[in-house]
DNA sequence: TACCAAACGGAGGCCTGGCTCCGAATAAAC
DNA sequence: GTTTATTCGGAGCCAGGCCTCCGTTTGGTA
């Protein structure tokens, strides 16, 4: 995988492109962060002193730069969920893994908007890490349901729901999204615990 | 209000005005719901048989045409509410009004993103009749909370968050966003009964 | 019927934002 | 130092969407 495939292998980049290359991927690092991924791409190109043309050659699309940027944030994602899963206690490293996802939201409006993405990055390699992501959240959800601390009927979709719906939080917050979304959460959570479901549920 | 004030009285519209400005009316209503509030002005026009240059004598602008429709929702919404506080179990009247609010943001696109428009339509009327209805929501969970049935550390916000987020959950599921909307919000309501709020609260 | 204020309509202005084209500049090989 | 393939850069193209301008049409009235 590290092995460079002699078919897929690229003669080295010359010094200037590889020079210009990283300053994009900063720039954009930079930028989607804190501007979300509906920053203008002539924004990141301003911002690594490179012309349009450039940044295009090194990244054929928009979504090809955002899949790019998100990748490194869902591996760190994916990272923590290893970990989490290692708790013996199942709803303990679930909702901290939660807590760790939400973070990351606030911090870093590109990876927001990279996780939220329902459609674009199609194929990308940042969907495959955020699947894997959801497999452990899944496999800590399941533990926690054996162990008698979350309700029976939940699955992977409300999972991701919460996840969702707390990103949209945060972007709706603006200051003291910290708060309002750890609330949000936490609330929500307790809903996962309750013992007896409401009787409401239609 | 209802007694044309001679200041404000406008001579009646000529009689193909007023024919254009129902059509338009009953064509935004189509629409919006159809599309929600992003749908092109130009799409309005074209389901209306009319030219641009007469819906915007109608609407100077399109967020006054998105007013002028949103308003009767929010109204009839309103009117849910004021039954609804009539309710002796207050709990129960606070979840059948968010049932019926839920409802409305699955069966019309242009109500969901009027009701979650933090900017836009300032000073419009349908803000004035959201306020109400969050009015009534408040008190609901106030007498709620008397009674026990809540958790102490709720307010207005926590109801507001969960309106938004139920709205974004009906956004992301296409089909079947009943279901995923419903559950959704019953297992958030279900938080909102836990006795013993979370020791994860940070 | 003849007049004219009111209303009509849609081409076009303007802006934003993704993406392309191609002459100029330059790193690397000889 | 010369050559050449690679890379650079930014003006400009295109699409979508809000809104305006103004020549044309039409409803009401004398």
């Amino acid at each position: 995988m590290s092995t460079p495939d002699p078919a897929t292998a690229r003669p080295p980049l010359r010094r200037d492109a590889q020079r210009n290359r990283d300053r994009i991927l900063e720039a954009a690092r930079r930028i989607f962060r804190e501007q979300g991924a509906s920053a203008p791409v002539e924004e990141i190109a301003r911002g690594a002193e490179v012309g349009m043309g450039t940044l295009y050659r090194h990244f054929p699309t928009k979504d090809a730069l955002i899949d790019a940027i998100a990748v490194a944030r869902f591996a760190e994602m994916v990272e923590a969920g290893e970990e989490a899963v290692t708790n013996d206690n199942a709803a303990e490293g679930l909702e901290g893994l939660l807590r760790v996802v939400l973070e990351m939201q606030i911090i870093d409006r590109g990876f927001r908007d990279a996780l939220s993405a329902v459609t674009g990055l199609k194929g990308g390699e940042a969907i495959e890490l955020r699947d894997q992501l959801r497999g452990h959240m899944t496999s800590l959800l399941r533990r926690a349901q054996a162990a008698g601390q979350y309700r029976d009927d939940l699955n992977g979709d409300d999972i991701s729901a919460l996840i969702w719906s707390t990103g949209r939080i945060v972007e709706r917050a603006g200051d003291d999204a910290e708060r309002l979304a750890t609330r949000f959460q936490t609330v929500h959570l307790d809903g996962f615990r309750t013992a007896t479901p409401s009787t409401l549920t239609a």
